[in-house]
RNA sequence: GCCCCCGUCGUCUAGCGGCCUAGGACGUCGCCCUCUCACGGCGGUAACGCCGGUUCAAAUCCGGUCGGGGGUACCA
């Protein structure tokens, strides 16, 4: 019998949210909601200097935006609360206590100056902690007191060598005489990550750590105080662990974080949809099936195996990420597109906000017309921006040149004379004037008039978008610019 | 230095011994559609790092090598 399937999120509230915090955060859901498992939410703020409040908030922000919701943790409260480390000072205390009261930890008074001085003086090649205090008699200890020194607690690591079996690269094995042995709390008592993390997770009876490849290494060492936390009857079992390829910028690096493409709010600023997100991330590491890389949540869900995710690195394909967006936007419905599309028309001052009745008639017959072409949600207002604009304040972006003028002047003339200004007949009026009366190639002929009336060389449907304007506005405009 | 991870088109990947003269997607190039853009359609480009071994048969298994990455803290 299996336990069930229990992971958890544990960003550290430091910075902007990165991109591989989020593909972190969504194979963990799509592998605990796959098993029908339940997921912490857990807050790591344990560095008082480096988390901060704003962190916190994009970070709950995002997740709520991208629908990567939890059972338990923060927020939601759970039977393992608190949910914030910096909470949880008297658990690790507890904890603490009690490994040092066992064999497993030893108290250790050297400084790093120390350690180093005595790395050199040895010419040791190995680089971490060597042992010196690890069989201090009771007189040593007193004579370190007696100098004022507090210890740090370090923990012995066993003789052997560790192995566990990586859901996402199978068997690793480190011998331990290459693992030093490591501190769990600083000399002023503050528990280190190296402490807390394994300990929340045995407490919050985590079975399976999907994380960063960064964290590999110090898999054994965590492995080794989990076996210690089972002796002592801290935790009931050691959870699984899998490690996720690095997510990547341009280059050999790591996405880092002073990579603008690294932040994942920035990509709902820029009008991606949570859908898009989630789906391009998604595929860091993992497909869905050979000949297909758009899916729904609910599909990866359904289809997701940790066995499956490929341990390669992967770059972040910013244009690759726009076609998935794209590729899902097509996939809503309109009236979701307009929607979603509404509060960027509100921030570009497009429409107001509330939103006029009159303007809300009038997106509704628009969208149609940009939901296609669009593949970011912020591509709208720039799109529909001449249709909703007050005509003291419309604009030409683009120049008409002499020849143009010319053309919109018979665009103007043959539409004057247009009797039902509808799509139809404005399509008909200025291809009999333009294409048949002046012979102009289509190109040619609309241009100009499409700049005359949107602004713009790029633009919805150029008729469609003349009935929705208007026939006063659109007359006006075309007068307006056969003068330059 | 030592330890660990990784290695298929430019990029993300499919492939888990024969279906592979290696498939899809993004990108890119050309063409078609076309009032712009976008969509859509068609076609092209382009990869198993290298060397050995196992096998009737290897992108797939093993070893080595080269290359890339990470760790080696009283950071997380």
């Amino acid at each position: 019998m299996t336990s069930p399937v229990r992971v958890r999120f544990c960003p550290s509230p430091t910075g902007s949210p990165h991109v591989g915090l989020v593909r972190t955060a969504l194979f963990n859901w799509a592998f605990a909601r796959h098993h029908g498992g339940q997921i912490v939410f857990r807050m790591e703020d344990t560095d008082r200097e480096r988390s901060t409040q704003e962190s916190y908030d994009a970070i709950l922000e995002l997740w709520r935006w991208l629908g990567l919701d939890w059972d338990e943790g923060i927020e939601v409260g759970g039977p393992h609360g608190p949910y914030r480390q910096s909470e949880r000072g008297a658990v690790y205390r507890d904890v603490l206590a009690r490994l040092r009261a066992s064999s497993y930890t030893y108290d250790c008074f050297c400084t790093t100056e120390e350690v180093d001085a005595r790395r050199k003086a040895s010419g040791s090649k190995m680089q971490g902690y060597d042992g010196f205090c690890r069989d201090l008699t009771d007189e040593q200890r007193a004579a370190f007191e007696a100098e004022g020194r507090s210890p740090v607690v370090r923990f012995r690591m066993p003789d052997g060598s560790i192995t566990w079996h990586d859901l996402v690269r199978g068997d690793i094995t480190f011998e331990t005489e290459n693992v030093p042995d490591y501190a769990l709390s600083r000399a002023n008592g503050d528990p280190l990550y190296t402490l807390v993390n394994p300990v929340d997770d045995a407490l919050m009876q985590i079975t399976h750590v999907l994380r960063g490849e960064d964290l590999l290494s110090s898999t054994p060492r965590q492995l080794a105080l989990f076996e210690a936390l089972v002796e002592l009857g801290i935790a009931e079992q050691v959870p699984a662990y899998g490690h996720l390829p690095y997510v990547m910028g341009q280059g050999n690096k790591k996405l880092s974080k002073r990579d603008p493409e690294a932040h994942a709010l920035a990509y709902r600023e820029q009008g991606f949809l949570p859908e898009g997100l989630l789906n391009y991330l998604a595929l860091l590491g993992w497909s869905i099936a050979g000949d297909r890389d758009v899916f729904s949540m609910a599909e990866m869900v359904e289809a997701f195996d940790i066995a499956d995710v490929n341990p390669n690195p992967a770059r972040f394909d910013l244009k690759k990420a726009e076609a998935i967006n794209a590729s899902q936007m097509r996939l809503l419905p309109l009236d979701e597109v307009t929607h979603r599309v509404l509060p960027f028309l509100k921030e570009a001052g497009v429409v107001g906000d509330p939103v006029s009745d009159a303007d809300a008639q009038l997106l509704e017959l628009a969208m149609p017309l940009v939901a296609e072409r669009i593949n970011k949600l912020t591509e709208a207002a720039t799109m529909l921006d001449f249709l909703f604009v007050d005509e003291a304040d419309f604009a030409r972006h683009e120049e008409i040149d002499e020849a143009g003028r010319d053309v919109v002047k018979a665009a103007h003339d043959a539409l004057s004379a247009v009797e039902t200004w509808s799509t139809a007949a404005i399509d008909e009026a200025l291809r009999a004037a333009l294409i048949d009366g002046l012979g102009l190639k289509p190109r040619v002929a609309f241009g100009p008039v499409r700049i005359a009336v949107t602004g713009r060389k790029v633009s919805p449907p150029l008729f469609e978008s003349m009935e929705l304007l208007g026939r006063d506005r659109s007359l006006a405009r075309l007068h307006d610019a056969m003068s330059g």
